[in-house]
DNA sequence: TGCATTATATTGTCCGACAATAGGACATTA
DNA sequence: TAATGTCCTATTGTCGGACAATATAATGCA
């Protein structure tokens, strides 16, 4: 048989065809976030199909964060950087990255967001940043979690750009720098040194000073790295998962 | 009401549970990838649930990239950059990115991406890239798919540069250069002077020149937006989406 | 041993059912 | 009037069972 004259031609399962159909209707805005989709059984019966067949259907968009459960209706939703930034992040830690991959890419979009915030230097920003820093700093004396803090700083930088391009290429590495800056943070003059860090980066945004944003951000990253040597750890190898999967599996019975 | 004493209990529904278990299990590596999972009828009495429910849960992590239908039986896979990029990129159209974020964005991760790669400068890249661009340049001449190429030829480098951590950071962004280059190649001779980017690019990162590799691709991302406003394009208004979601579907009936 | 044929197991899909409950309409109370 | 309680309905979450289609395993035959 040397020709194949016919393609394989495979049917997607109907379930799978749901949930295009859906998701096509989301990216040509022909259902609105916000708008709320209809019931199971109304959308069971225009696609002609079981209530069965749109549920999973419906399954499949739900997690992607195109429609989402509000008490009992779906809502349409566009995907968040954020929720997509979860699956992403647990991907790369299956992959097993290794810190020196997370800090190359680290470097480069922190600076970018530094100096875009800078020239743009939104007031209401300064604001959260320096509510940051100030909680940071208290949080050096006691208790506190400082890698939270320092976790939120980046991510008020990064917000502060202004460019969604960047938030979504930055989401998959914004949950891996906790688990990382935790092992870094080991040296005692760490934190000191972290609050001097933010405080001038965030001064220079404030101040829209591009360049100096850009330098001292640069400068914290390169700090960051050193912080993970110092640790003793191997910047080749992957870093250690934080296991950072909601965990709600007390075991079904009934 | 100032202080919420209580948290908002909610209750998953069992599919979630499903699904947040399965997930799990994949995550702290108790099933590999190529493992597959146990039948539907098998895990709906493992968990004490419908086979229904089992179903939902599976649907819920089969769009992420965490199981993969092969014939009859699910495998476990490890979300690949790719997978998530695809919703990434809806998510950004979705959001009316314009073509000014997604430019500075690129620019940064594509000059870094060069430079890894040189400093890697594989040998069996060197050919891939070879023929990449003699593909380019027989696609000057008549019809072949130039942008084809061009997305390729960055694809290639990003590989190459060896860092999974930019991988996923650029996979947003990935999809959305297609409809953008298809803009900005307008002017005649764009098409000669891409190639010519390309090979200084591929010939750098050959050498193993870090440097001249990184600049000259900062070079040719310059060129693409000069290309994009000399046709006379808006950098601030949103990219138009291309549509790139697969579309089968007929309507269902029965 | 390799290939064709026949089971068998499993999926995709349907149907019908039912408890739980979100949401609304209305009555009641403070 | 606003908050509280009562009732009703539509819809969801979940279940059980069913069946055709088919991938996979088992079997027989060459």
């Amino acid at each position: 048989m040397a020709d194949p004259v016919f393609q394989r031609l495979d049917r997607p399962p109907a379930y799978r065809i749901v949930s295009n159909a859906v998701q096509q209707a989301i990216v040509r805005r022909e259902i609105l976030p916000g708008d709320t989709l209809p019931t199971e059984g109304a959308m069971a019966t225009q696609f002609g199909v079981n209530r069965s067949t749109v549920r999973e259907g419906i399954r499949n968009l739900e997690q992607a964060g195109f429609v989402e459960r509000q008490g009992k209706k779906l809502v349409v939703t566009h995907p968040s950087p954020g929720a997509l930034g979860d699956q992403a992040s647990a991907a790369l830690t299956l992959q097993e990255v290794t810190f020196l991959e997370l800090w190359q890419t680290t470097m480069e979009l922190e600076t970018l967001a530094a100096e875009l915030a800078a020239e743009k230097a939104a007031p209401e920003l300064a604001e959260r940043l320096r509510e940051n820093i100030q909680a940071t700093a208290a949080a050096l004396g006691g208790g506190d979690d400082i890698i939270a803090l320092d976790v939120e700083f980046h991510a008020l930088v990064a917000e502060a750009a202004g460019n969604r391009a960047l938030l979504m290429a930055r989401a998959p590495l914004a949950q891996l720098f906790y688990p990382a800056f935790q092992a870094s943070m080991f040296p005692v003059q760490a934190g000191r040194r972290l609050l001097d860090a933010h405080t001038f980066i965030a001064d220079a945004i404030i101040a829209a000073d591009a360049g100096a944003a850009r330098q001292w951000m640069a400068k914290h990253i390169v700090d960051f790295r050193r912080g993970y040597e110092i640790a003793g750890l191997d910047v080749n190898a992957p870093l250690q998962s934080a296991g950072r999967v909601e965990s709600q599996l007390e075991t079904p019975s009934r």
